[in-house]
RNA sequence: CGGGUUGUAGUACAGCGGUAGUAUACACCCUUGGGGUGGGUGCGACCCGGGUUCAACUCCCGGCAGCCCGACCA
């Protein structure tokens, strides 16, 4: 993409409301714009970066087996009548009445939904296990969003259902459910500890959380680096410099951490309320058993950011990095000096190299430099009049120091190792 | 929802009871051309409502909004 076409102006200051690094950055790089609280657009260059991370989440739920569905946001209050949810959620979701005087209320989780739509379709242990998940908007009135992206109001969410005849058969899932989490975490460049935690509104039995260790974290959780024994501070009462009680080779740490997933053993508390069962080989009526998944979006990607960045600005990971490359134009080119770069770029691509070309005119070559600092493309391809002359372009890293000179060709080939 | 804090141009800051200024961004001209080149000209703003006052962006009261701490967090 020529960055010339794209929606794009960065800011030199930060905005002086935000102190979350992700939000500065992110702003003043022009990925995402605020709307309100909690609120952000995810503009062409924040957009992609979002594309990225849902296209990890995507391959790993459905290497899980899972099958990708679309729920709505917009609920009736009858939905959620059964579980009595819409009495205990009344804070947190949004609820009102639409022109007919009818309760409705915008979507914060689809526990109910889903289990309303599966009431029709599962009914025999035949049908049994099934795995499905969605990637949408969720909507929840935060008493206080906060820390950027991390905690929003309109938000992204992966969620994910499992359904099973018994305990066992979740519980096995739940484990694999865990390594996919963890792979995508590891994927989008982060290092995800899992922590038991409290069931919370959705179930009795305990839950756990995919922590990521990062200042920017609201989370207290107590990590022992050796073995990765983790345990959320809600649930426990460690003290710092304890031994871990897992390995009990190693101390204990109280690190601030993001949760960026939460997964929940439910039982059958929604299955029953919303009469969703099956026979058994008996014949028997059981109530299906059911978990949840769950992974924020936004909140993976600022986790990113928060993890990610230098004085300069952003340093995505590869695997979630807007463009692969981004290719500098220094200097105003004469006509040989803009083939010469169209070239580079048309053979990138051509490649299938992601690549953003900062074509823009009357733009310094210091200010390129500084934006792409900013903006933090993995790859940056100088080529200007000096390397032209040479038939070559300027490579470097932008998590390294060195540069080096080699040609598109050279180039194509060892990216594509 | 409690506590704190801040609302002035797209962004960041200054300022004053009487004509609102700087930087940056933006437009134009000249200059420069490998780490935000320098200069000139121009465009652009006092959150809303009430009160006090001859006069309010400024003082007072009330809203609203942003941010931070806490509570909450499916």
């Amino acid at each position: 993409m020529r960055q010339s076409e794209l929606l794009f102006k960065t800011q030199k200051t930060p905005p002086k409301d935000e102190v979350a690094v992700n939000a500065q950055l992110l702003i003043r790089a022009n990925f995402v714009h605020k709307l309100m609280a909690g609120v952000y657009s995810y503009l062409p260059l924040g957009f992609r970066v979002r594309e990225k991370v849902m296209k990890i989440i995507r391959e790993e739920m459905n290497a899980l087996g899972a099958a990708e569905l679309l729920m709505p946001s917009l609920q009736p209050k009858s939905a959620w009548d059964a579980s009595g949810r819409w009495e205990s959620l009344q804070k947190i979701m949004y609820q009102f009445q639409d022109h007919s005087g009818r309760d409705v209320g915008l979507g914060v989780t689809h526990e109910e939904i889903v289990a309303l739509l599966a009431q029709g379709i599962i009914d025999s242990y035949a049908d049994l296990p099934k795995y499905v998940y969605q990637i949408q908007a969720k909507f929840r009135d935060e008493p206080r969003a906060k820390s950027g992206i991390l905690r929003g109001r309109e938000f992204t969410m992966k969620d994910m259902y499992s359904f099973h005849v018994d305990e066992t058969s979740l519980n096995d899932f739940y484990e694999e459910s865990k390594r996919a989490y963890v792979n995508v975490f590891e994927r989008c460049g982060l290092k995800a500890y899992i922590t038991e935690a409290s069931g919370g509104d959705f179930s009795k039995s305990y839950s756990h959380e995919f922590m990521v260790e990062t200042a920017a974290g609201e989370d207290e959780t107590y990590l022992c680096r050796l073995c990765g024994f983790a345990r959320n501070k809600e649930i426990a009462d460690f003290k710092k410099g304890e031994r871990c009680p897992s390995c009990t080779a190693g101390v204990l740490e109280k690190v601030k951490t993001v949760e960026v997933g939460n997964i929940f053993k439910l039982g059958t508390k929604y299955s029953e309320a919303a009469n969703l069962n099956f026979k058994d080989k008996e014949g028997n009526l059981k109530p299906v058993v059911m978990g949840s998944y769950g992974i924020g979006v936004e909140r993976l990607m600022g986790t990113v950011v928060e993890v990610h960045h230098d004085k300069k600005g952003i340093v995505w990971p590869e695997a979630v990095a807007p463009f692969n490359v981004h290719l500098l134009l220094l200097g105003e080119p004469n006509e040989d000096l803009q083939k010469f770069a169209d070239g580079v770029y048309n053979e990138l691509e051509k490649a299938g190299i992601e690549t953003l070309f900062d074509d823009r005119k009357k733009v310094s070559a210091g200010e390129k430099f500084y934006d792409a600092d900013l903006i933090g493309i993995p790859t940056r391809i100088v080529v200007s009049e000096k390397t032209m002359v040479q038939e070559k372009m300027e490579v470097k890293k932008r998590n390294g120091e060195e540069s080096n000179l080699m040609k598109v060709k050279d180039f194509v080939q060892h990216t594509k190792k």
